[in-house]
DNA sequence: AATGAATGAGGCTTCATTCAT
DNA sequence: AATGAATGAAGCCTCATTCAT
């Protein structure tokens, strides 16, 4: 593979050592996602970014840091920039669907970060703890404005995150389309108490197209 | 480990190949549970067994045989037993509700079990099939009466299932007590369009206690 | 594999335990000729004998226990039966180049003998020995009656037999035909002192058939 | 073992890496010759090398490829040398006698490569193919030149290849002495039809000497 | 900063052999 | 006589990690 990452990209301008390291953490979201977490050795990553394997000790300790750091800054940039981007919503409605449906399109716009995102999810609390900051203000938000009838607490937020990651899996396995995201949107709001035709309304109204990076600064 | 697993319990009473293989299952569910899929070695397994690893070439061809064979016995006699205990109810919306909470109750009461299914729900197509074909009845019976609002299509039985699992995940570590199963019920009632009264009632329902039993038989 | 092979045949009226050493002897030789001498098992062989494996310990020390027992039977029982056929030809010319063919008729009619004598030519001196006491026989003969004209020694009959083994694997190989016996013959008288016409005619000369059978008994 | 083999020697002015592949493919013939192939284990060859088993995959990948990477090169560079030190002799039947006793004087001048070679002969398909190239080159000679009065085919290559393995065999198991060489050659050439006086002279003329090695390079 | 050879533990699997039944 | 479960050594290979250059 040639084509730069998306670190790669983001690191372009900085020092050798910076970019060696962007090299290194997008050969191993690649790898990470091509085949996952167990299937990568140190040796495959470093031959994919084009570096000797013990150049790969000079930039992270081990495989579980470079696992943590990638998930850590995709999650952390992913998030913070849906928030930044929805920053003029008020309406937790719509702020509850924009979040489901951006954050589906983000990862199956890149498959390889989808997956990579899609697995650790289920391996890193501290990239779950991450997103769910953001969902818990969000819902939070909801309750306050009356529009959702559910109690909102660590278990709700656990469900509501559980079917966004089916709804990626579904995506990016190629079952689902690009409805995903509202399909899925639809049926949490159902399951928070808006009212079926609202949730259908709020979950299928167009949105504006926006960009989203990767953050490679630690 | 001393005390017998259900596989040892269920075959004490068969042929010393059976008890063995019996034992053999019962250590991998133990570590598949406990340490995940890939952390499980047939050393470790065959260890925790207490026979030499070359024994347990004699009983199975290699992790994954013995991996599917637990996942598919398990998996098929919870829900045939979670079926036959429902026969008597015809309501969908109580025998959907009642089918999630039996199903985190049980696997709760087995941690060893519940974490071993939690884990190869993501990775045993063969496993998620087996619990989504009861699935897909009861969801599909709902429709037919009327219950449910939304379109019962893969898509929804996928999510509907990763909400259970979520509540199974939340139940096994202990940030949620007894209540986890009627509480997910609940929200997937509510998802499905039926009435927030409703689905409290049905969710929070009394249910009278079953046995449920592994099944060894081949 | 159902059909008795050539041991169990000529065992088919003896004891049981004859009967099942026999089977074994013949699993063995299958698996030697399609494998290889390596890559035949204890349980392989006991497999393909349709006992298990313990009891091929009844009957055998161990692996080299079946197969020399089993290289050496034949070869002593090819060598003897070829002697005897010949009983009544007197020219040493024809001994020789008919010994040869028999030898290749007779291996190439049974390929599995065929490979297995092939392989344990180089691997058991004592089926090399009891070949080579025929074969020196016939050549000292041949330089008593002045046919042949190079001094017959262990050397001499060594290379004398390697031809043989050489064209042996041709016919098995299939890239000779049926003719590879008269071929080398040929080759072999010409080496031997015989004129060029004599050595053809002797070697092409056609046959009578005559039956071969194995030796069961020890 | 600690005399460095030839492979080592030929490569004790190379990088680290080299050295170690060469000590690897020493020890690599070392076991062939003694033990076998079949007897050759990679932890075995490793150990003789005087590495850990790991290091034996950084050089090659199995241990297939470490023969036939021994046998090509060891080949290749023998027939090569055989055919440049034969150069400037013209008569095919100086020519077969020369390369028959000149091989087996360097297999069993070395007496480990010269095992190796023996037992590698009936294994590597693509050996043989080196040596017969150059040995068929020279009896289609001795057929143009009217020397020969055999037909120049397959069958008589594979034929004429195995008495010098023969003779070689002898050589190295010490039950013929230096003279093995001439010995073979005489019966070839009267084989092919060589006059029995010719034949003994070619094959009994002294060789000028000269110096065989080992190529290392690719 | 980077290299890349080497390490040694550990995973998978097969096999000859033993032994209680 | 035969069974067949169990053993444990040994083979193959990969991997995270270290270290001299």
């Amino acid at each position: 593979m040639n084509k730069p990452g998306l670190f790669a990209n983001a690191a372009r301008n900085l020092g050798k050592s910076e970019r060696t390291r962007a090299r290194l953490m997008d050969a191993a979201v690649g790898i990470f996602a091509r085949e996952g977490y167990e299937a990568a050795s140190v040796n495959r990553i470093a031959q994919a970014a084009d570096v000797v394997n013990g150049t790969f000790y000079l930039h992270f300790k081990d495989k579980d840091d470079i696992a943590t750091t990638v998930a850590y800054r995709v999650a952390a940039g992913i998030t913070r920039q849906l928030d930044e981007a929805m920053a003029d919503i008020d309406d937790a409605v719509d702020r509850t669907s924009a979040a489901t449906r951006r954050f589906i399109e983000f990862a199956s716009a890149q498959p390889e970060w989808g997956w990579a995102l899609f697995r650790a999810a289920w391996s890193f609390r501290s990239l779950r703890e991450s997103v769910i900051t953001y969902l818990r203000a969000d819902l939070k938000r909801g309750a306050r404005q009356g529009a959702f009838t559910v109690p909102i607490d660590d278990f709700l937020i656990d469900t509501f995150a559980s079917m966004t990651l089916s709804a990626l899996f579904a995506r990016l396995s190629g079952t689902e389309g690009p409805e995903a995201g509202s399909k899925v949107a639809e049926l949490q709001l159902r399951m928070l108490g808006v009212s079926p035709a609202r949730a259908k309304k709020a979950a299928w109204r167009k949105l504006p197209p926006i960009e989203l990076s990767i953050p490679v600064a630690e």
